[in-house]
DNA sequence: CAGCATTGTTGGCGACGTCTACATTGGGAG
DNA sequence: CTCCCAATGTAGACGTCGCCAACAATGCTG
């Protein structure tokens, strides 16, 4: 790899090219181990040039978790066939989250741990929502064809989704390989639907 | 405060203060704003002083996370009223440990975070079994009364605790208000327990 | 009371994020 | 077409960090 070709100055993309190696970086070495001046020793530049397209080390974060989040959503969408019955359907779903979680677990954190960042937080929580749009999405159907209870839907949307990212941080967490999480989403999905109560 | 008198060289209990000053940031801050440094100095002492007690940065936040284990075992200890039905029974559990979620956010992320330390994971695992402990128990229980469906045990420990983990995830993250999230714990409880469908 | 393990100090190393001043471009206005 | 300027990349510096090694004070124990 003889890449010390003097390089032609300007990068061509180099937005892009940081984002494709912090994404590499986190993937295989986690959060913590994403160093900017790192980043732009591999990408081959100086170690001031990320700041021209990154305010801050944050700013970076914030993109990746943007990004992140839309991947997410059309992960969801993708999944989600409306014409099935609630319990399949959202067990399909379960499982398209559960899936990206486990696939990349680092980034899920990151989109997670902005607690509140004033700037760039609208963009974000445009994401967010269009991210839980496919749940609520789910639940108000079901709603509407009088598959599961009445009631604030956007509470029983938080509610289904609580029981997903509980066992997604789970598996983050290593308490839960994730083979036994994709193998008992589905008892999850059922347990929600039907209650712990016998029957 | 003229703490400026020539301090007797030996602190007396180092280890305790700088676990105390740590909580002290984790709490008023969070994690990424807890430096050894800054730690030395607030409490008095040079800045390799700590090294003296913990090895490592890794080390503290493990002695903080165990810690957070053992008071958060002994909440949730002491919110368990085991003559109760399941329903009232699970719902102060769960109260209690949202209420340690709430109040020690940065705590209990840390207690999540460490994905798999080597060292002393013996330690932390077994605070893990004794924490959980609680919730199995209350599970175990209510299966012996016929409350709850038949099944693994475990599972549906699991599946209840990824209930609780979600919302407090939520709450931290930022999607609930504390107020909202201890506000919706009852009902949460009650799906978890009779299902989302129409009875 | 002597010696030694424990505990704290000082100074230094390399890495990090960020800032400022400077260098090199390429694309539009004239 | 050409000049000029805004965008982009570079070089160097600053302060902070975690960690390490060499040294100093302390107090327990034989």
């Amino acid at each position: 790899m003889s890449e010390s070709q003097s390089r032609p100055y300007h990068h061509g993309d180099l937005r892009a090219a940081l984002l494709a190696g912090a994404e590499r970086t986190l993937l295989e070495k986690g959060v913590a181990a994403l160093s900017l001046r790192e980043l732009a020793r591999e990408v081959g530049v100086s170690h001031a040039a990320p700041g021209r397209h990154f305010k801050d080390k944050q700013a970076l974060l914030n993109a990746l978790a943007l990004n992140g989040y839309e991947r997410l959503a059309q992960a969801l969408n993708a999944a989600d066939d409306p014409a099935l019955p609630i319990e399949p359907r959202l067990t399909a779903l379960a499982r398209a989250y559960l899936r990206f979680a486990i696939d990349h677990a680092a980034l899920l954190e990151l989109m997670y741990a902005r607690k509140h960042d004033p700037d760039a937080s609208e963009q974000m929580a445009a994401a967010v929502e269009r991210t839980v749009g496919s749940l609520a999405q789910v639940i108000a159907d079901a709603q509407k064809r009088g598959e599961i209870v009445e009631g604030d839907p956007e509470f029983l949307t938080l509610l289904t989704g609580a029981g997903l990212q509980g066992i997604a941080d789970f598996t983050a967490g290593g308490w839960l390989t994730p083979q036994a999480a994709l193998d008992g989403i589905d008892a999850l999905v059922h347990h929600l639907l039907h209650g712990l109560r016998p029957r």
